[in-house]
RNA sequence: GCCGGGGUGUCGGAACGGCUACGAGUGCGGCUGCAGACCGCAUGUAUGUGGGUUCAAAUCCCACCCCCGGCUCCA
């Protein structure tokens, strides 16, 4: 239980959560357009604010938390003309291509996930009042906003109308009133369109979210947030629409995520340098993922290249090794209180941090210390059934960060365990070879054996 | 050009006024049938450049250099 605060993008300040305060917290994130897999810099995203929602609830918040998804727009309706199926097919496919991932990631579901096209009927009539009261205006190809109505354009992103003009690689379109004046219905009589009061056409980009917010969670949500990249023009937009249309704010804090990179520069498919989340998985694992994106926070711009990838799987190794032991601990009446102590005073320094604007590093360097002392305690046979459970603040922020241990099939436990009795003898007939033998073979199903004694443990591991 | 964010030891990466994280790497040792895993000890000329403030500066101020992102669809 607690306060928690969020660094806000458009007053560039921290803002504080109080549970006594507020309880109800509702927040929505710009989720993916269904036109291809994600990759890891939408993982990136997704994962925190997945670690955004537990350590909310953790301290005591009610939170709603919405995930769009764009299943209407160009790319798709490209993507589907290429292919010679409807675009329907491919929104569907990959939005159950993006629940593979999310599960992979053990990302909790949202509360709801809306779509654009259901929810037609809330962009016109948002579009029909913006035209009633002048904040939008018809030109031959479509309805556009009218950046000059809304005094605070450009607020959120930090940018002067003036000088977003000089930087000018903004399309020319003689019919706008001012260049920056963005789309927010285009009429189409191509297929596929809408057929509404306001024209056959299609919705603009920013649009579908102002909409989805409204209908869904209300005239004004706690938290909004995307990737860096979404600053502008798209949330800028989308305030400018949404605050024009209901005259209230759009979102009490604007959350960013700063951008993954693979090489040098951004990820984009242009530069043939997109990791997806899919790839990721099979060559690693969901924990190295969640270590690699938990290491640095969550607003700096991070890069995932072989390197950094190799020191998470070091961190998750401890990591795991802990959350193992806490979860079948070797000695039955073991104890040393200065340890737990320990302990504790870390796990309470890494709980502190995640509520400060989700300082996962900070956090990340405690649990770690933590997790190294309960290593520590497991190998001098010091960790016993009771003193785990004096230590369940190690569960519950493990879970804050989204970890969890590999699982095992029932048929690898099986073989797991005829294979270890079958070791025991041998080592016991001291037929050394062929018990090391069988250990390379569990190995090779990524199963670790640890002897203590005469006794053998074995479990999953996510990297060997 | 404008708006963000950065430049830290061999590497990744925290500290954001004093106590020089954490991990990797490297070396030695413990445990072990041997390994693995785990544990202990040791090992770092470190803070882009030049000024300034201060008893004290990666940390604050000024100038400069370089890098990444946004200003076009982008998470």
């Amino acid at each position: 239980m607690g306060n928690v605060s969020i660094y806000d993008t458009y007053t560039r300040s921290e803002i504080e959560l109080d549970p006594a305060r507020q309880k109800n917290i509702t927040i929505y994130s710009c989720g993916v357009t269904v036109y291809d897999l994600s990759h890891i810099g939408h993982a990136r995203v997704f994962i925190i604010f997945d670690i955004l929602r537990r350590v909310l609830k953790k301290n005591g918040f009610n939170v709603i938390y919405a995930q769009n998804f764009t299943d209407m727009d160009d790319k798709i309706i490209n993507r589907a003309a290429n292919e010679g199926v409807d675009y329907t097919q491919i929104s569907k496919k990959y939005i159950d291509e993006y629940f593979t991932d999310s599960d992979l990631l053990n990302i909790s579901r949202a509360d709801m996930y809306p779509r654009a096209t259901d929810h037609i009927y809330e962009m016109v009539k948002i579009i029909k009042r913006l035209l009633e009261t002048g904040y939008a205006y018809k030109t031959s190809d479509g309805i556009y906003f009218s950046v000059d109505k809304f005094p605070g354009y450009g607020r959120l992103s930090g940018i002067k109308k003036e000088e977003l003009l000089a930087g000018a690689r903004i399309d020319v379109n003689e019919d706008k009133k001012n260049p920056l004046d963005f789309a927010l219905w285009k009429f189409h009589e191509d297929r596929p369109f809408f057929d509404t009061e306001i024209g056959h056409g299609r919705p603009g980009w920013h649009i579908e979210c102002s909409a989805m917010i409204w209908k869904n969670l209300g005239d004004t949500i706690t938290i909004h947030g995307g990737g860096e990249d979404l600053i502008f023009p798209h949330h800028e937009n989308e305030i400018a629409q949404s605050e024009a249309f209901t005259g209230k704010p759009l979102s009490k804090i604007w959350m960013h995520i700063g951008l993954v990179k693979t090489g040098e520069e951004k990820m984009s498919k242009s530069l043939r340098n997109v990791f997806y989340i899919r790839d990721f998985l099979n060559a690693y694992g969901p924990n190295v993922l969640r270590v690699l994106m938990v290491q640095a926070h969550y607003r700096s711009q991070i890069t995932a290249n072989e390197d950094r990838i190799l020191k998470a799987i070091e961190i998750w190794k401890i990591i795991e090794e802990a959350m193992f032991n806490l979860g079948k601990p070797f000695s039955l009446n073991g104890t040393e209180q200065s340890a737990v102590d320990e302990v504790m005073k870390e796990l309470r320094l890494a709980d502190n941090a995640l509520g400060h604007d989700l300082d996962t590093p900070e956090s990340l360097t405690h649990l770690l210390a933590a997790a190294r002392a309960i290593n520590r305690m497991q190998a001098s046979l010091k960790l016993s059934p009771p003193v785990v459970q004096s230590m369940n603040l190690f569960n519950e922020i493990t879970s804050c960060f989204g970890f969890k241990l590999p699982e095992i099939s029932r048929d690898e436990a099986e073989t797991a365990k005829r294979l270890v009795t079958e070791r025991a003898t041998l080592r016991s007939g001291r037929k050394y070879a062929e018990a090391d033998q069988i250990r390379k073979k569990l190995l090779e199903m990524k199963i670790k054996l640890i002897d203590v004694g005469d006794k053998t443990y074995w479990r999953k591991v996510e990297v060997l």
